[in-house]
DNA sequence: CCACTATGAATGAACGTTCATTTATAGATT
DNA sequence: AATCTATAAATGAACGTTCATTCATAGTGG
């Protein structure tokens, strides 16, 4: 016997690998609560229907990344060494980092997504973490125009062009991996903020 | 009683309606039977089954962009006013238009996209899509960049960002269309292409 | 009359959910 | 310390539903 929110994570967990590796539209209870370890019953039990607990999955990998985005875009009082140019290099950093680019995270990122256009709740979440990103992004953006002094340039535009040029890097990383590495990705990525920005990244 | 290809083409026609509508997963054989106006075992008799429905209908789907793009960037003899500027431009109209970016289409697209990561066979067929137009765009833009003697341009690095720049505005027009809009989303993909060949987009 | 097209009730497998039952834990009582 | 009691956690067989597929039957064109 496990108090309450290690089986929550547990279960989760055990959603993400069945998703990634059968996808949305395969994983059943039987499939998600074998994959945890655990007896049929539980997941209700514990997150009431399915829908729920797939709507919770997608809310913890939702929440994992926009920790992580935010924790490099929130400016700190305490970290005075940091610069413009390091966050936007800590942001290319992390969009393309190990943890965010594993196969399991895309693949199940992109199964929401999938079904994000028919279900409200799917789009509801994936689309207020867009947003999200958007603004933080957008945010930076401003700042190091506004600091690099750079002319014509339009920060929204620009955040709207990066973020969906990582999206499709990573949609590019999940479906033909061997044709475009992550390196590489990332390169694509670092070449677009370096013409947008060639003063802040060297 | 009509041919085999009309009730083919009928019944794929309304199984891209109906994942639009109610999402891949939620997709039966009598929802897609009943949008066709038809009985529900036609769907076997001209496709077997619904794991081939599905895949030729992605298939259609794919062709179907296929055929617009080759149509861009097949050079032919017999148009001699097409410059490489042009077809810059026809790429990015055809990109955008009306017709491949309409809601039911990207629905459609990304879907199966969330489902390739579990399935072989629409992992195939998206990847090999991927791949012409990657190669496609490839070579236009190596021509562009030798025509217009840009330096220090890897076409393939431009291409793989261009490419995932389109997937990634698409995915933003399906879920939040109203954040971004067709015409801001085409403002955005048309940046990144002047940034990269100047002289060949004004 | 034969081959092809079409129908929709019937079938059985698979699924999400329920719930009676069992097991584990913590606090109270002796 | 040992025992009892209350509460929550956990199980998995059973249930009703939904789904893809089958097939006996009927209609149609050459």
């Amino acid at each position: 016997m496990r108090p309450r929110s290690e089986r929550r994570l547990q279960l989760i967990d055990a959603t993400i690998r069945c998703i990634a590796q059968h996808g949305l539209s395969a994983t059943t209870m039987q499939l998600v609560t074998r994959e945890a370890g655990l007896s049929l019953g539980i997941a209700n039990l514990h997150f009431q229907s399915k829908e729920n607990l797939l709507a919770e999955t997608l809310r913890h990998v939702t929440r994992e990344y926009n920790d992580g985005l935010l924790a490099i875009l929130t400016p700190e009082s305490g970290r005075s060494e940091e610069t413009l140019a390091s966050s936007l290099e800590s942001l290319l950093d992390f969009q393309l980092s190990h943890g965010v680019t594993q196969r399991q995270k895309m693949a199940v990122w992109f199964a929401y997504y999938g079904e994000a256009s028919a279900r409200p709740i799917y789009q509801k979440i994936c689309s207020s973490s867009d947003r999200l990103s958007m603004q933080k992004v957008e945010e930076l953006f401003a700042a190091i125009i506004h600091e690099g002094q750079y002319q014509e340039r339009d920060p929204r535009q620009l955040a709207t062009g990066y973020l969906a040029l990582i999206d499709g890097l990573w949609l590019s990383l999940l479906v033909a991996p061997r044709v475009l590495s992550k390196a590489r990705g990332k390169d694509v990525a670092r070449a677009y903020l370096q013409q947008a920005f060639p003063r802040h990244l060297s």
